[in-house]
DNA sequence: CGCAAAGTTGAGATAGGTCAACTATTGTGG
DNA sequence: CCACAATAGTTGACCTATCTCAACTTTGCG
């Protein structure tokens, strides 16, 4: 429905571009005025053609709460870039069980799953309102000749995903899981340049639960049991992490990436 | 130290090239003398100018059983495509306990998840003797300019393996897990073009588990229950799919790709 | 204010892990 | 070629972490 419009034509501008790409160009308001391109990929294009590129590849839109960004099934023509907000893509099952596969925050990209089939393979509901840089693959494919540095940056942060993927398969424990899960957040928070030991879930409890492959009430068990031990502090979203010394502990000897 | 030679010199050839090389040049012996890219990425680079890419990319190499084919915390510098055989990637963690993030087939490349931090996260270990084109990622990134379609197999590529690792992440119950590991095996066999539903398991009963997050033992249980069910026949490592249909219905309802 | 949704907490049920004994297979040296 | 040992796999009995069900509390919203 919503994102109708983005399947047939793979050269045509995404849902409500064109405001942006003027606001872009012309740095109409605040920081929208900044390029797309800088602020959803930064350091990728040289700066001197950051405008040649911004013409050409990137849009933006904004996606209220709750509702999708895409759907499984869709047709795959646009990679993602998450500029503000949050997201979780899931994975639905024919029973219509979903799996959350991942939560998104500002400066990651989404949809790379969906390259290989050609079809989204996940839906990306928004979590929170958020605004989201829309990349055309196809020119992206074009403009990877022009800028080697961009289908290299967009490998880069494939891989990137892949690793964290990776990393959540692993450990077994809830309480090791769920260590371990905030602190993955609390470095994401980090990487926005936000506080990272003080921070909002933007999430309910059960998606939590869903993406570790728990039950809620265990989340709230294992939460209810780590702020007694004086190692966070969490009332309702409101997460403060008191002793990540401990909670990296907790989450077990985890290689030292992610 | 058998991978040491890569690390260094991004544009130097990989191990044991030298040979390889003057064999796919000058079609030696059978099939390891065609040209290695149709082998090993089949499809990507137009016909015509495939001597071209053949001279500059693709080098290969034998990997003994049990032997890395390399190690965690490597610098990066080599994509591998896997020629023949079979290999594992583990990810160790600080206690030393490994965790089997994939097993690899013929016709499926590695390395991926090393390209964000330019250092390989996991270790490749060989299962069976087997044979690896290396790709030197430098070069790729070179070629990229020339062959766009390179740069978009290899984003394909990614997205495939990011596709797996999302699904594997997904599923609850043993039986679950186990009878969608056991499709998902399948379908790679069928894509070799080898049968699909008599199959050689090239990996232990304990490295299932791991790979499953399962005790060993809960693999043999859950085996013999398939076979008392007359859902598979197994006997060692010689595992044959009675009833596919019921195996995708053990499985769970799952998204329709794989 | 009151209802619906989200979260917490408790008590009992259960899937799968752990420990342990046993069997089958493979490899080794006499 | 045959013990014999080492390794891999199977099966059983028991135990524990987590799920399920359910009551209750808190929060948010019309």
């Amino acid at each position: 429905m919503m994102t109708s419009e983005q399947t047939g034509r793979p050269l045509v501008r995404g849902p409500g571009a064109v405001r942006e790409r003027r606001d872009s160009r012309e740095g109409a308001d605040s920081c929208s005025g900044c390029p797309v391109v800088r602020v959803c990929l930064p350091g990728v294009v040289p700066a001197m053609q950051i405008p040649q590129v911004e013409s050409m590849v990137v849009h933006q839109r904004t996606i209220p709460a709750g509702k999708a960004l895409f759907h499984a099934g869709e047709p795959f023509a646009w990679l993602y870039a998450v500029r503000s907000g949050s997201l979780k893509s899931t994975s639905t099952d024919i029973d219509g069980r979903e799996h959350i596969l991942n939560f998104h925050l500002p400066g990651e990209v989404l949809g790379f799953a969906a390259i290989y089939y050609g079809r989204h393979a996940a839906s990306a509901i928004a979590l929170t309102a958020s605004t989201v840089c829309y990349l055309s693959f196809t020119e992206i494919q074009h403009l990877g000749r022009a800028f080697p540095a961009l289908s290299l940056e967009l490998l880069r942060i494939a891989s990137r995903s892949a690793l964290y993927t990776g990393r959540l398969t692993g450990d077994h424990n809830a309480t090791v899981r769920i260590a371990a899960f905030l602190l993955s957040l609390s470095g994401r928070f980090r990487a926005q340049g936000k506080p990272s030991s003080e921070f909002d879930l933007f999430m309910s409890r059960e998606d939590i639960a869903n993406h570790l492959r728990l039950a809620p009430e265990t989340v709230s068990r294992v939460f209810s049991q780590l702020r007694a031990q004086g190692v966070i502090s969490v009332r309702r979203k409101a997460m403060r992490l008191l002793d990540e010394e401990r909670l990296q502990g907790l989450a077990g000897p985890m290689l030292p990436y992610g």
